[in-house]
DNA sequence: AAATTGCATAGACAAAAATCTATATTAACA
DNA sequence: TGTTAATATAGATTTTTGTCTATGCAATTT
């Protein structure tokens, strides 16, 4: 029961036209407002009047006077050209918004170092908002299932989404203890000898829980789990406090600060690790975030590298 | 400030392309939907999406998911075939109201011989509506100045108001008296007769009442009026109470009744008067007015004619 | 009566729209 | 690996749309 008198009533053109003519009340006043010859205009109201089926106009005494179909017709076409404008209006919304949301969401460890890439980005884009999203490994791949943001960063990737990846940055995890620890005062360590020692555990799901114990399973070596931390902060926290020794992300010494810490120089160290940003194959990427991988592929690793090296200096 | 997107974005085919592609999720099944090919309708969205200046769709998994951009014209779509679905309805109901409704303004001495006429036709034509409104010369003319009906009745027609008509009733004016009047019992009166009784008077602006002043004009003769009277029922009785003599329209006595009534043989009357159908020039008449009008022009004047015999008869 | 004004019609031309057949590309499935 | 299904692209053809110049017609004005 759906209408087709759309089909066969009136060209956008022509219900500009016809609006010009209700407008004016004169076929010749219309013309010259649009710009166009009187027969033209003329022509144009023939072919509604034909495809309508009846008269859109009278003359009574010599002034032009719309009849009830030519009105009805003249307010389907206000009520049509009002859609279209109101379309034009939400798509200048949606330009407006698409292009300055870059959506990021990141595991926890690698807030240290992602705002040291979005400086000089946002320095090259001023108008362009973030939306910074750092939650633990398990929350960030739920995200990711939900295509919400433009792009996801980890250290391990889920291997179950269809995802493009970019490789952008190592990602060194080491072992570090209280500077009384009487490891801290040995040259050379085994990480064998980590095993006697209580040690502080990443939350199960965490990237970094992943690669310590793929370490110690590659080495058939077992730590001596004392208790399980799901923060970096945390967990560094219980290191100055004696509790025992862990296995972190370098970075996390890099920015985070090291007071009262050392770094265990285990044979076996760092396990080497990587940072990725990850987006959704099946998304489409914004322009702003398009210009976002691009400035990380072109200066992101050597922004990045130049951090850690400083740091290292010092 | 007008948007003009309208006049690149979307022809009526286009937008319902567009729609069936929402609705079935699918190009090939909307293809399917409108017996079209598909690249037919992957060439339409292809355009639209070059039109409006961004993807309307992607693709997630296999699954054609339409993008803001494209939800956003899947909404004006149906805005603008909605609209269009409207007039449908609207120019239905036009078609059904004007061709039903015939519409006459008639004065009210008329009012006795229009329902000979409108019989006939209403025989012929069932399904008509008539819309029959009464009223003086004055409130008449004032109808047919603001152009609502398509036809008026007159005996007099306004000379300042553009019309045809057509003459198709004589309406003679007769002189009346109570049947025990003097003047009832003469075989022949002279008009300076009347002049010596009270007359009864139509009011100012009525047809009668121009018709009689002309005819004493023309004679050089006044006669006495006793009473203006603004119906003819009114002044039937009058004359039945005895109160004076009056000149009226023959058809008042051949419909209205003439109990306790003669006609006076004066030898100036009848006053040759006629019965007159207007319509504005510079309205075109519906379907059913034409119809009526041919109806008039065919049997109107045999018709009520004939009824004018039979009275004569009795 | 001639001039002016306003609209309608005829004929022509160019551009745009609508649609098809043929083919290429890609991803999923057997 | 080959097949199937779905979409995109290329090229061609027909129809429709939009617009113009030229002219006709009717009513009003000068």
């Amino acid at each position: 029961m759906r209408s087709r008198i759309h089909a066969h009533v009136g060209t956008m053109r022509q219900l500009e036209i016809l609006l010009a003519v209700h407008d004016q009340g004169s076929i010749n006043e219309a013309a010259k407002s649009l710009f166009l010859t009187q027969p033209t205009v003329s022509i144009q109201m023939k072919k509604l009047s034909d495809a309508i089926g009846g008269p859109l106009y009278q003359f009574v005494n010599r002034k032009l006077v719309f009849t009830d179909i030519g009105l009805e017709l003249v307010k389907t076409s206000v009520e049509v050209l009002d859609s279209f404008a109101r379309l034009d209006v939400a798509l200048g919304s949606l330009r407006k918004f698409k292009p300055s949301t870059l959506r990021l969401a990141v595991v926890t460890t690698s807030k240290y170092f992602i705002p040291h890439l979005l400086g000089p980005f946002c320095e090259e884009f001023p108008d362009v908002e973030i939306q910074l999203n750092i939650g633990n490994r398990e929350k960030t791949i739920e995200r990711m299932k939900q295509g919400v943001d433009d792009f996801y960063v980890f250290s391990h990737p889920p291997q179950d989404i269809e995802a493009q990846s970019l490789e952008f940055l190592d990602n060194p995890l080491v072992a570090i203890a209280h500077e009384d620890h009487p490891l801290g005062k040995q040259k050379s360590i085994n990480l064998a000898d980590l095993c006697e020692q209580p040690f502080l555990m990443r939350e199960k799901g965490s990237g970094t829980r992943f690669a310590i114990e793929a370490l110690f399973q590659k080495h058939n070596l077992k730590p001596k789990v004392k208790m399980t931390i799901e923060s970096n902060e945390a967990i560094k926290h219980a290191v100055m406090s004696k509790l025992g020794i862990t296995i972190i992300s370098a970075h996390t010494l890099t920015y985070g600060g090291q007071n009262g810490l050392v770094r265990l120089p285990v044979k076996e160290l760092p396990i080497d690790s990587h940072w990725f940003f990850l987006w959704l194959s099946a998304k489409r990427p914004t322009l702003i975030a398009s210009a976002f991988l691009k400035h990380i592929k072109t200066n992101g690793r050597e922004l990045l590298q130049n951090e850690l090296d400083k740091s290292a200096a010092n």
